[in-house]
DNA sequence: CTATAGATAATCT
DNA sequence: GATTATCTATAGG
């Protein structure tokens, strides 16, 4: 006897945490693939609407010059959370991707509330809906998250990541905030989310 | 809507 | 000493 399936079923996986085989696989691959997943913090959850890939070879990235210091993290294993201070007051919140000892990274930029959004309210206080986790400074500091995560994995006792419905389009574009690589498209966002940081530029995907 | 200054500290030259 | 994977407030079109 099967199980009934309702006509508005989600896909097969969904809710389901995103194991080490998801993570070990080119940064970019694993920036757009984590657009519509599901970021959970504690009580708080939202759905990840805008991210960022970075890699050794690339001239914009902490793991560029080197295995040390803050960027040690990113060279471990996949699906370990690499968090850093960005212009000395915001924390960023990263997942480390392929094979350990790559280097390479995926800035998570955006969440669309789904849970706990009293609590991020609290957190962030007086912040429209709309801005709440739009940011990658923005998200730690609504999600409460700070660098007691670094270097540790997703799991239930840090931050999960959980397997969502892919969007209907993805926009791609250049990054944000940096100077060099300035070209490389390897921004992500989902088109028409009203969550983004920024627009994407014009063009930027269907 | 765009433009800009200022905050603030780890990292880099 | 300069730069930085940012955010907020404020001023102007």
């Amino acid at each position: 006897m099967s199980v009934a399936t309702p006509a508005c079923a989600s896909a097969p996986g969904v809710g389901e945490p995103l194991g080490e085989a998801f993570f070990a696989r080119p940064a970019p691959r694993v920036a757009r693939d984590l657009l519509g997943c599901v970021l959970r913090v504690g009580e708080c959850a939202g759905t990840i609407v805008e991210t960022e890939a970075y890699d050794q070879d690339d001239p914009a990235s902490h793991s560029h010059r080197g295995s040390r210091g803050r960027a040690r993290v990113m060279f471990g294993p996949p699906g370990t959370i690499y968090i850093y201070r960005s212009y000395g007051m915001h924390w960023c919140m990263n997942t480390v991707c392929e094979p350990e000892g790559r280097g390479a990274g995926v800035l998570l930029r955006a969440i669309d509330p789904l849970e706990g959004r009293e609590q991020m309210c609290t957190r962030r206080p007086g912040v429209p809906d709309r801005l709440l986790a739009a940011g990658p400074g923005r998200l730690c500091a609504a999600l409460g998250i700070d660098d007691r995560l670094n270097g540790l994995p997703l799991g239930p006792g840090t931050a999960q990541i959980l397997v969502g419905t892919p969007p209907a389009h993805v926009l791609e574009g250049p990054r944000i905030g940096i100077s060099t690589a300035i070209e490389t498209p390897w921004r992500f966002g989902v088109a028409g989310s009203r969550h983004l940081s920024r627009p994407f530029p014009a063009g930027s995907g269907q």
